[in-house]
DNA sequence: GTGAAAGCGCTAACAG
DNA sequence: CTGTTAGCGCTTTCAC
């Protein structure tokens, strides 16, 4: 009867199945099972058999059929909250989701993106409680949005960057060290001798936004020097434009700025040069996340770096390590380094 | 017996399962299944109480008992088979991954993404070969490499761009219409009174390369002009530089040139001003792709624009088609469009 | 160490 | 139109 049927499959060149497999080797179907899922007590003569069987059937595990057996997806959810338009615009981002592929691809878990789009945020909701993925990651570039806190109850979540407000303390997260990447920068601009230093924030209400305006305020205070002049900015490089224009309405002798990412340190640019100044000779300026904006800019940028691959390959370790029931640090933070270019 | 453990479950607050919504509302879980998979062959009085009972439970459908069962994934594998940084790096490629990415979010499939890094390519095959997925996208920018158009025999893939070759006919294409961009651009070249028009071309073992090549000498050759001038670069802005500087040696008196890429095109604004030439007074320049360099170049550099968005989700359309085997065109080639701006 | 047996949660004939 | 009956392919106790 049943091996009958099999003896026939095994002919006919159909999918094959770790019963086939068992069939041709002799076994019975756990065994195959053990060794394909590397049990360390069947016999090495066993295995050898069964491993034999399964090259000779080109035998590949059925996902599903494994998952529905052992409640575990080996499957990670990447979810894109912000407007997907935008998001995917964003070197910074496309440089995470390769870290995250990259470390997923030495594991055997599989990356199911998700774009959220606003219309269907049930969907995605139902997805992830359903038993679809073992755990989720979420990219949330400059936002603190973190409107998916409450998922991490049901299922292990890492997000990227940090949350605004500390009330979500029992989540994970992997950031980078905004600050002391800011404190970099302005330090190089007081290393190189400027005086009067001002800073282009970016939102308030955004994480790397405070970090970063917190990382030029602690060196000048450091310094003893002035700690008002700053404007903020959306990050837009327009928004780089206008704050620029204010400061130097402002106070004319600012020799140096620092502006919270490289956009914005481009349409400073801008107004600095319709003021008729020179970069870096009359004001030097340095940026953050060392985007192609700035890399392609003249003069080129000297700007922070963001460890953004490396950020992602942390995100998909911590994820991993979590759902397999590993200890982790709640908070890692990643560091940035000045990448010293010609405007600074 | 069974009944009794169901409603324990059902008190128990364990995961719900198609069987207790079937308890809660009073039917058999044939119905439950036909309700939630839509069939119109149930009376709306009892779709009603099921819908009622899905909801009072919160009921989501166990993805892999379901794929299991029906012998279908609903999942479609992202496959990215270049160097990982480099195709990460082009926003050509995140903007396809955007598409599919946003059509697929109307439907009911679900995106894998799988780098394939070469020292594990054999894990990608057998991952496609398993029964993992019901379908692969493959994208491939400008390189005509389809190393898994044999792929296809056993499971519908779609690939972005042309092949190289027309021996994998029997496969499905999504490519954009290179030559008509090209043509386009020549002929706004010639429309805007210039006379001496030449080109840097992409490499001539790529689609892309080929056929851009390919519309600027149809266009030259129809207007009678002559069609000796170009050269071949790699689509790098180095390679542009290069080019331009071979093609202003051989011929002073250029006063259009169209580069097969915007990389490429930049680098020629290099050359030409190098040999003392404006743009767009003394030489007019026009790129392709449409991508950031262009647009942040100065002069904002007149260009092709690829539909890129469009692209991936027309391969997602695509393949889902093939998936659910509706009829679809073996080639589907997406319409380019000129964006003037000041360099021509 | 290995096999037998019992499901995992769902779909899909097949009756009725 | 609805219920019954079998599995889908694999893991996992529990005996042997």
């Amino acid at each position: 009867m049943g091996s009958d049927g099999v003896a026939e499959k095994l002919r006919a060149g159909a999918v094959p199945t770790l019963e086939m497999v068992a069939a041709h080797a002799g076994v019975s179907r756990a065994t195959v099972s053990r060794v394909v899922n590397g049990s360390p007590k069947v016999t090495p003569d066993v295995t050898e058999v069964v491993q034999r069987a399964i090259e000779a059937l080109n035998y590949v595990p059925n996902r599903a059929a494994r998952s529905l057996a052992s409640r575990k997806t080996q499957a990670i959810a990447l979810i894109v909250p912000e407007s997907a338009a935008r998001v995917f615009a964003d070197p910074f981002f496309a440089s995470v989701v390769q870290g995250i592929a990259l470390h997923l691809a030495d594991t055997d878990y599989t990356l199911n993106m998700i774009i959220e789009s606003e219309s269907q945020s049930g969907k995605t909701r139902r997805y992830l409680l359903g038993g679809n993925v073992d755990g989720a990651l979420v990219v949330s570039h400059h936002t603190g949005d973190h409107s998916y806190a409450q998922l991490s109850r049901t299922l292990p979540v890492v997000f990227g960057g940090r949350p605004l407000s500390d009330t979500e303390s029992d989540n994970y997260f992997i950031d980078v060290d905004n600050q002391h990447g800011a404190e970099t920068a302005v330090a190089h601009l007081v290393a190189s001798g400027r005086t009067t230093i001002a800073t282009i924030a970016g939102p308030q209400d955004m994480p790397p936004g405070l970090d970063r305006l917190a990382g030029w305020r602690e060196v000048l205070t450091q310094h003893g020097m002035d700690t008002e002049l700053f404007e903020v900015g959306d990050f837009s490089p327009a928004s780089g434009v206008t704050a620029m224009k204010r400061l130097l309405a402002r106070e004319p002798k600012i020799d140096g700025v620092f502006a919270a990412n490289d956009q914005m340190a481009i349409g400073a640019y801008s107004a600095i040069r319709e003021a008729g100044l020179r970069i870096p000779e009359d004001i030097a300026v340095i940026g953050f996340d060392d985007d192609i904006y700035g890399a392609t800019a003249t003069p080129a940028l000297t700007t922070v770096h963001q460890p953004s691959v490396e950020m992602g390959r942390e995100m998909a370790r911590v994820l991993v390590k979590l759902i397999e029931g590993e200890p982790v640090d709640t908070l890692t933070k990643l560091k940035t380094s000045l990448v010293v270019r010609a405007s600074a």
